[in-house]
DNA sequence: CATCAGGGCCCTG
DNA sequence: CAGGGCCCTGAT
């Protein structure tokens, strides 16, 4: 049974060129996620706002030198123009839509190795489908495992916690509200074969319904302060705080700590070796792309995974663990 | 059958 | 600051 979400509306987004819709829409290196769906120039996700479960489909439109999305958002029942205006803001906020890459770009361009990437995908953002408090439900559920499991333990939460919701002909999962994992308990989660980690989620899940954690305060805090502030969060550590501080808080530099499966691809790409030490991957980063270096990491890195789709690339395979 | 590591983190000594 | 332990699961 799902939620049908039969009113929408049509409003047109208009990204800072340049702009890559394919790239910023579907990151290929994610693990797949139910309450979000791509095709080449549409995407689809489901959107909890404003205490609303909401649909959002986009799709691309303009000119390369006037880029367009439309969205549209589909609700139960008619949205008041404020909210509208606050789900614009969000995905604007989410998808780093008035982001100017043209220096990140242009500067680059001609960098080795990385300068076939951005050929390929200038205009790509950094971009977050998620809140805060969704991201880090879903890097808990990464941490320290492989990728199966991390996905069957997304699927008990969605199943347990989630609604199903349906708009444009599509059923995507809504993630649930903190309330309802703070109220559950943690033996309930323990019970849907979280392990340990059902410690973890219940006490991230506590303090966001208690307000202790806060996105919009923390979006408002000084860069240099961020870290911090997220490293207070149980279960939040070095490689955790790193993939929200760049793809949540979209700090273009956030390169400072290299888990082992990330070091693995970097030492190929970047060395053409099976296994190079972090600090000296790191330090050629910053060296070559400088404030840059987490941004174009990216561009690598999705490049890498996108090539990997359309022709195998046998290393790689090897290192995806299913 | 046992052991171990997996896209970490917390806690202890 | 190093290292054990942790929920489970699949590989060996």
């Amino acid at each position: 049974m799902a939620i049908n979400l039969t009113h929408s509306e049509i409003i047109t987004l208009r990204p800072a060129q340049p702009f890559h819709f394919d790239g910023t829409f579907r990151k290929s290196s994610h693990f797949p996620v139910p309450f979000r769906h791509h095709e080449p120039g549409k995407y689809w996700q489901t959107l909890t706002w404003d205490g609303e479960v909401l649909g959002i489909r986009m799709t691309t439109g303009g000119t390369g030198e006037n880029p367009e999305i439309e969205l549209t958002v589909y609700s139960g029942h008619r949205l008041p123009e404020s909210v509208l205006d606050g789900v614009v803001a969000e995905l604007t906020a989410r998808f780093d839509l008035d982001a100017d890459l043209r220096p990140f770009v242009d500067g680059l361009a001609g960098e080795p190795v990385l300068g076939a990437a951005i050929g390929r995908w200038a205009g790509m953002r950094v971009s977050s489908s998620y809140s805060l408090y969704e991201f880090l439900a879903v890097a808990v559920v990464l941490q320290n495992t492989t990728v199966r499991r991390s996905a069957q333990m997304l699927a008990a939460l969605f199943e347990e916690f989630g609604t199903r919701v349906a708009f444009d002909g599509r059923e995507l999962f809504a993630f649930w509200r903190p309330g309802a994992v703070a109220g559950a308990g943690e033996q309930r989660l323990r019970e849907l074969k979280l392990g340990y980690r059902a410690k973890t989620l219940h006490r991230i899940a506590e303090a966001f319904e208690a307000g202790t954690v806060d996105e919009t305060a923390i979006r408002a805090l000084p860069p240099s302060e961020r870290r911090r502030r997220l490293l207070q969060i149980y279960g939040v550590g070095p490689a955790s705080v790193s993939y929200l501080l760049f793809e949540v808080f979209h700090h273009y530099d956030a390169f400072d700590t290299l888990p082992p499966w990330e070091q693995k691809i970097y030492s190929r790409l970047l060395f053409d070796e099976e296994r190079v030490p972090a600090e000296k991957i790191l330090a050629e980063a910053a060296h070559r792309w400088g404030e840059w270096r987490m941004l174009a990491a990216h561009y690598l890195f999705e490049d890498l995974f996108w090539r990997h789709a359309r022709e195998e690339i046998p290393w790689l395979r090897a290192l995806i663990r299913l």
